[in-house]
DNA sequence: TCTTACACGTA
DNA sequence: ATACGTGTAAG
């Protein structure tokens, strides 16, 4: 990565960024020192000005190896204004970025005066012990403001609305100051510390079978080309993902996980009721892993009920209005194919992720075509007629209200008409909206299709055709709880994982890309087998064998055991540095190297290590957030574990400890979403690189990297496959509310976990244990006060930060 | 194509 | 009662 001389940032004090514009202490970090100049040029001088108007991101590519965003916070309406030669670079730097969130400062008349600039930058938050590496030129939050300001004073600064910064003296006066926030990708090729702090997994046997639930609902929609809508604010799946887990070691702790990956690199268009390629996909977007928020759980405790991952959220929205994705969420391209995917990862921390062994289940019949609105009206109306929530529009008696709305539409057509007599027309057109439909929904006993079966199938695809028949098996159609195909029956539905470690062989490259073309193949495949299950070793490639589908189900491949191997950073890593382990607070061993190899590693279907989502806001938090949140515990707590915040998705906010705007705060820079690792597990970008590689989540942040480059050529197949050794860490956010912190190391507990309380353990579906949701797991006793009191800041943070959402989400955090 | 407000439903 | 999940129609 290129050093770029950076020298003197450790020199650096508090207020040098907040002294600009001085340039001379900018220069050490040139990367910044531009993003700055541009944003002054670009934003700043109107700031003085006033408020600006509409938000804006500006985004620089400041080296191959990363980047730095600038945000301004204060805005109050979206960010759209994303100003991007593409979305593509754009998310790469969302991905792989740490977040560092600043205000800007007033100037002094004097330095402001011959310059026009009224405000200067000076840091809000920063993780005590950042700095940045010399070798790799990464640049580390404390680096930014050493010492700049106390915690307490950090705290201080506290956020209003949205968009505004509001900087809390001591004296209460709060006065207006626009913030900030600069998102820089971390780097650091200083080796990551070793993980000794955790918690060693105890070896156990285990031969984890997955079934899917409601497979039989899944054929259904599979038959005629599963389309799922896609939004601004995210939109469930459905049918629901959910999967029975059976032969996991009850004692042990496993951490449950879902992503959705392209499934194809092209792009469709529904023509002639048909699905057809057109053209070659659009860039990926960053990829996250969803972490269920039950996780770590024991695997007694996952196998007592259904894993429900209704809360992972499809968006085509890259970003909220302050710019931040929603941790839930995951980004797709619409009219792009898609390939949910099932990871369960043996370890007893999240921390341990990116050294644990990933056992990937695919089910084939789960793909699908992202829409922002319906294509085929088959589709529509199975929707209609197996989701509980579109009720409302199935004709059974009661009254759907579309068919009302029809009713009264031919209704006044028909007047229309007598009195125009226009259109023939318009009467296809009553008859032709969609819901109405009914082909084939027979899944559905009840309700289901009976009404007026406007259908006008446009026969499509001629698999089309049958659906009816199976409908009936559907339990009850309507109620997609109901259905759990899964059934018993299962080992067909079992789907035996691929291992793959994150740990990936610098090789892997080329096997990654081995694994796209399979991936490829795959697909078409995937329709026939019922379940792949993928086993990656990471160690081995040949583990990874096909990604495929066609493998199926039977194959298991567990041939690595989880093998927790902190790898030890490989040397390609070693310069891309890990530096933000430190900042992070994670163990050091966490940090990302690793993690990312054995995704590479993996099948193409591998997962990205960069991404995770953890369900709860707050993880995301503390993914992207762990310097920021550390500086802002005003506890004094140098860095939080990401592992402390946990929290509900939906609930994030609800710290009640932290002052809002903190939240807010905390909220935008998870947003971020930094570095997907980056913030959860610190780690080097060197292993990410391997798994992100592939990845779209990687292409982003490959991009900064001269090797990742080479990789770059996006392997759409395999998101998550990067072999490269080194990829950046990117992409991916992690974002879970995680329950458990875990005996941290010493340094983790020290910072202070939080007590994952708020998990949500949304485990849906019937018993989400108690137990595990408290997430009592592994949090330890004497750590809990603390824990809840960061969580409540981070999760004040988040608000703060994102400054968003505050209304939706609800804090659970906490205590119990 | 995508976005938004909406009615209507679940939970 | 609130919060939120649906597809629709209109833009």
């Amino acid at each position: 990565m290129g050093h770029r001389g950076a020298r003197k940032i450790t020199e650096l004090g508090p207020y040098h960024l907040s002294l600009w514009p001085s340039a001379d202490s900018l220069l050490c970090t040139r990367p910044l020192l531009k993003c700055v100049r541009a944003l002054c040029s670009e934003r700043v001088c109107e700031r003085g000005k006033g408020r600006t108007s509409a938000p804006r991101l500006i985004e620089r590519e400041t080296s191959p190896s990363w980047s730095i965003r600038f945000m301004f916070a204060t805005q109050t309406e979206t960010l759209k204004g994303v100003r991007s030669s593409g979305v593509e670079t754009f998310y790469q730097d969302y991905t792989n970025v740490s977040i560092y969130c600043l205000l800007l400062d007033e100037l002094p008349d004097e330095r402001s005066s011959h310059t026009g600039i009224k405000y200067g930058i000076s840091p809000i938050y920063t993780s005590p012990g950042s700095r940045i590496c010399h070798e790799c030129n990464a640049w580390s939050p404390a680096s930014l403001l050493p010492g700049a300001g106390s915690a307490s004073q950090r705290l201080s600064v506290t956020a209003g609305r949205a968009g505004e910064a509001h900087h809390g003296a001591a004296d209460g006066s709060r006065r207006k100051r626009p913030a900030l926030l600069l998102f820089g990708a971390p780097g650091c090729c200083r080796a990551p510390p070793a993980l000794k702090t955790l918690e060693p997994e105890e070896e156990v046997e285990d031969d984890p079978k997955v079934h899917l639930e409601a497979k039989e609902l899944w054929e259904l929609f599979h038959k005629k080309g599963t389309e799922m809508v896609i939004t601004k604010s995210g939109r469930r799946m459905f049918p629901p993902f959910k999967v029975r887990c059976t032969g996991l070691d009850k004692k042990a702790k496993y951490i449950l996980l879902m992503d959705i990956v392209a499934a194809d690199d092209c792009r469709y268009k529904f023509h002639n009721s048909r699905w057809m390629v057109a053209g070659k996909a659009d860039p990926e977007m960053p990829k996250r892993m969803y972490i269920h928020p039950d996780s770590p759980a024991t695997g007694e405790q996952w196998m007592s009920k259904v894993v429900n991952f209704h809360k992972l959220k499809l968006t085509n929205n890259i970003s909220d209005k302050h710019g931040f994705v929603s941790s839930t969420n995951t980004i797709l391209n619409s009219m792009h194919k898609y390939q949910p995917r099932f990871h369960i990862v043996r370890a007893n921390d999240i921390l341990k992720l990116p050294y644990s062994t990933f056992r990937t289940y695919v089910f084939p019949e789960t793909d699908f075509i992202a829409v922002t609105a319906y294509q085929n009206d088959k589709i529509t109306q199975l929707k209609i007629d197996h989701n509980p929530f579109a009720k409302g529009f199935r004709d059974t008696g009661n009254g759907r209200r579309e068919k009302r709305k029809q009713l009264a539409l031919q209704s006044m057509r028909s007047y229309e008409d007598q009195q125009k007599k226009d259109n023939g027309a318009s009467d296809d057109s009553s008859g032709e909206q969609p819901s109405f439909k009914c082909f084939g929904q027979a899944s559905s006993p009840a309700v289901s299709t009976v009404g007026p079966p406007h259908v006008k199938d446009f026969g499509d695809s001629d698999e089309d055709s049958d659906d009816d028949s199976k409908d009936g098996h559907l339990k009850d159609g309507p109620d997609s709880n109901k259905i759990s195909t899964t059934t018993e029956d299962g080992r067909e539905h079992e789907a035996s994982p691929a291992k793959c470690n994150l740990f990936s062989n610098s090789d892997s490259s080329s096997r990654a890309r081995e694994l796209c073309s399979r991936t490829e193949k795959s697909q078409a495949d995937s329709r026939q087998s019922p379940v792949t299950a993928i086993s990656s070793t990471t160690r081995s490639a040949e583990d990874i064998k096909s990604p495929n589908l066609e493998q199926a189900k039977s194959e298991e491949c567990r041939s690595v055991k989880d093998s927790f191997m902190p790898l030890t950073v490989q040397t390609d890593n070693a310069h891309l540095g890990h530096g933000h382990l430190h900042n992070f607070g994670f163990p050091p061993g966490l940090t990302g190297q690793q993690f990312f190899n054995h995704l590479g590693n993996a099948h193409p279907f591998l997962l990205h290590p960069s991404q995770f989502n953890m369900g709860s806001a707050f993880s995301n938090m503390a993914a992207g957030m762990g310097p920021l949140l550390a500086a802002v515990s005003s506890g004094g707590v140098s860095t939080m574990d990401t592992t402390s915040m946990a929290s509900p998705p939906q609930s994030l906010t609800g710290a009640p400890g932290l002052p809002f705007h903190l939240q807010q705060h905390v909220l935008a820079s998870q947003g971020l979403a930094m570095s997907p690792f980056g913030g959860l597990f610190p780690y080097p970008y060197t292993y990410m690189a391997a798994a992100a590689a592939a990845s779209s989540a990687a292409s982003s942040s490959v991009h900064r990297h001269p090797l990742l480059n080479a990789v770059r050529p996006r392997l759409r197949y395999s998101p998550y496959s990067l072999p490269m050794a080194m990829t950046t860490p990117d992409s991916t956010l992690l974002t879970t509310a995680i329950p458990s912190m875990a005996s941290g190391g010493s340094e983790l507990k020290a910072s202070s976990p939080v007590s994952a309380v708020t998990l949500d353990s949304t485990s849906e579906v019937t018993s989400h244990s108690s137990t595990i949701s408290s997430g009592s797991v592994s949090l330890s006793p004497k750590t809990l006060s603390s824990e809840k009191d960061a969580a409540n800041e981070l999760q004040s943070i988040q608000r703060l930060v994102s400054g968003l959402d505050s209304s939706q989400d609800r804090p659970r955090s906490g205590s119990p």
